[in-house]
DNA sequence: GTCTATAGTCCGATAGAC
DNA sequence: GTCTATCGGACTATAGAC
């Protein structure tokens, strides 16, 4: 036994995220998050550098899982489908937890701080995509272009997923989405 | 002759850009750029809503500007043909004066901070592109998508002009970037 | 124009784990 | 002895309230 409870982080997620959705954003300091958690607002900007921050832990995760997905792709694919099936692995790991997804998802659209926090994440993950697919042979401008394509893909399914609410499939509105991308560059 | 100076909002903007590009962004307080405007620094959170907000004024012309020229556009043209001149023009703009642009573009690439702010405006510089496309008739899903990708080929295109040294088109490389994603799309 | 709360940093101290 | 996680207090700048 510890002189403190294990998993700090842990709990200091879980806290500010019901606490950003009980009270919102703005009006939750970082102190009262540390409170909830039952450590010093000091302890919090240990573990996140900002408070920001806090909501995005995961992300990191869901970049590793779309980059392996690239890398363990056949190499006769081309890069838009790499990216395609890359993104679908992505969705199929938020799928696993939706109400989650989609309280995150509430707390982010309510503060626009929030959001560019998101888009930076979002950018950062394009730019990894991008990496990724160099490292398979693609040229600067098509890695760069079918990876902004690819994660412009999963934001706009993200979006339609969790604002419905029948039980439509991420994954299957990834395909859908790049499907009418194509008839859209095709010239419908 | 007035009381004040005019135009201290002009002085505050081109005074910020200059200290943060010889000190950097966090080593310049909001008080410093007041000063070097002449006036106090609660003026200048009159004018700007937050520190960042002095980098990104012009964005607004920008996007009406965009929207302006899809309204503009012939209805026989395809929704992505339509952004895709929408963001020449906007291109043609920023043309006008490459220096700005570029050191603009220095200061930004250089804190992450006003990058999630330079995401955000483009974010909103998409869902204005949408809306307007949905305006002329275009459903939802692909109105998003085209809007999406236009602001992407805005993107990777305006970062290909900065970056060059030689003074290549910024609207020719929007073209190019749309042909090329046709390209990619079509399954090269 | 003043006053204040909050975010975020810096430094040092402490207690347990390895 | 070293490493890691915590705590405490003082401090500055942003930003909003009055």
């Amino acid at each position: 036994m510890g002189r403190w409870k294990p998993d700090a982080r842990g709990r200091l997620t879980l806290g500010a995220l019901e606490l950003f959705a009980e009270r919102g954003y703005e009006q939750t300091t970082a102190a009262e998050i540390a409170e909830r958690a039952g450590v010093t607002e000091r302890t919090f900007f240990r573990h996140f550098p900002d408070k920001r921050e806090v909501l995005f832990m995961g992300s990191k995760h869901l970049q590793d899982v779309v980059v392996a997905a690239i890398m363990a792709a056949p190499d006769t694919m081309g890069p838009l489908d790499v990216v395609g099936v890359a993104m679908e692995s992505a969705a199929a790991l938020l799928e696993e937890d939706r109400p989650f997804a989609r309280q995150r998802w509430a707390v982010i659209a309510a503060n626009p701080s929030l959001q560019e926090r998101e888009l930076l994440k979002l950018s950062t993950l394009g730019a990894a995509v991008a990496e990724a697919l160099r490292m398979r042979g693609v040229a600067e401008l098509p890695a760069s272009l079918a990876a902004e394509t690819g994660v412009t893909i999963f934001k706009i399914s993200f979006e339609l997923w969790v604002g419905d609410n029948e039980s439509a499939s991420f994954t299957e509105g990834i395909r859908d989405a790049l499907a009418q991308l194509r008839g859209l560059t095709a010239g419908a």
